[in-house]
DNA sequence: ATGTCGGTGTCTCACCGA
């Protein structure tokens, strides 16, 4: 399926989350007849981030977050390709709450938050990409009273993004449509897909060097009709060149 | 509260995390 999505819509970079497979199983020459380079973070049966690229060479510059709080869990992939820093992460989900689960995906949005500050100080063109298990606000949702207790909506897990977006990151889906509802996951159950009963929880955050470049961003929401599909259809955005070029 | 999916080990079903 990934590669039917790569061959069919040629995106320059992807960030991959829920790999699912320890390293040796990542399918690297598949990806490079593709013409995609590929660096990745596996783990067995969970987790499991990856970067790709047909546009130049990928820098890795951190795997895992300063301070992690269990390294053992693959969520965090950070590299510099054609003159931007791109993070491929994967927030914990953090169910049932409360418990250890949640005060673990507390702990981990904190340590994003302190890194992300560190980023954005550094004053590089970054891009935070990757699965939140965050729904930002009520339109984020298709039926917000029904997830108030959740993970993915929890107030406290809200308020950790709506801060990310205070230290001066751009949610790039949101800022290009401000009023749409936009969802990038369907779950398998509850005929969700076909109700549309959705969540938007895969964002793009663009540095504030970054953010001038946005030009598009969207859902492909195609994919999700597809055979043996993901439960997440893929999230993209569309960057101008440095000097403004298309 | 429920439901579906894929992977794993307890191993041809039961469980777990998502």
């Amino acid at each position: 399926m990934l590669q039917r999505w790569l061959a069919e819509t040629e995106p320059d970079i992807v960030t991959l989350q829920e790999l699912k497979a320890p390293d040796p199983r990542f399918p690297a020459e598949a990806l490079a007849q593709l013409g995609y380079q590929a660096i990745w973070h596996g783990q067995k049966s969970w987790n499991g981030v990856a970067i790709l690229s047909r546009v130049g060479s990928i820098h890795e510059t951190r795997r895992g977050l300063p301070d992690d709080p269990d390294p053992a869990q693959s969520r965090y992939l950070e590299a510099a390709v054609n003159g931007v820093l791109v993070a491929a992460l994967y927030l914990p989900n953090g169910n049932p709450r409360p418990g250890p689960k949640f005060d673990y995906k507390l702990a981990w949005f904190d340590r994003l938050i302190d890194h992300a500050a560190t980023l954005l100080a550094s004053g590089a063109p970054v891009v935070l990409a990757g699965d939140f298990n965050v729904m930002p606000t009520d339109r984020d949702v298709y039926k917000p009273e029904r997830w108030q207790n959740d993970a993915l909506f929890a107030p406290e897990v809200r308020s950790r993004y709506a801060d990310l977006l205070t230290q001066g990151w751009t949610d790039s889906l949101r800022h290009l449509h401000p009023d749409e509802t936009i969802y990038t996951f369907w779950d398998y159950f509850r005929n969700a897909w076909a109700r549309n009963a959705g969540l938007r929880i895969d964002h793009l955050l663009l540095s504030p060097s970054l953010a001038p470049r946005l030009v598009a961003a969207g859902v492909d929401r195609e994919t999700r009709n597809w055979e043996k599909t993901s439960d997440h259809a893929p999230t993209w955005i569309e960057l101008a060149e440095p000097d403004g070029a298309p």
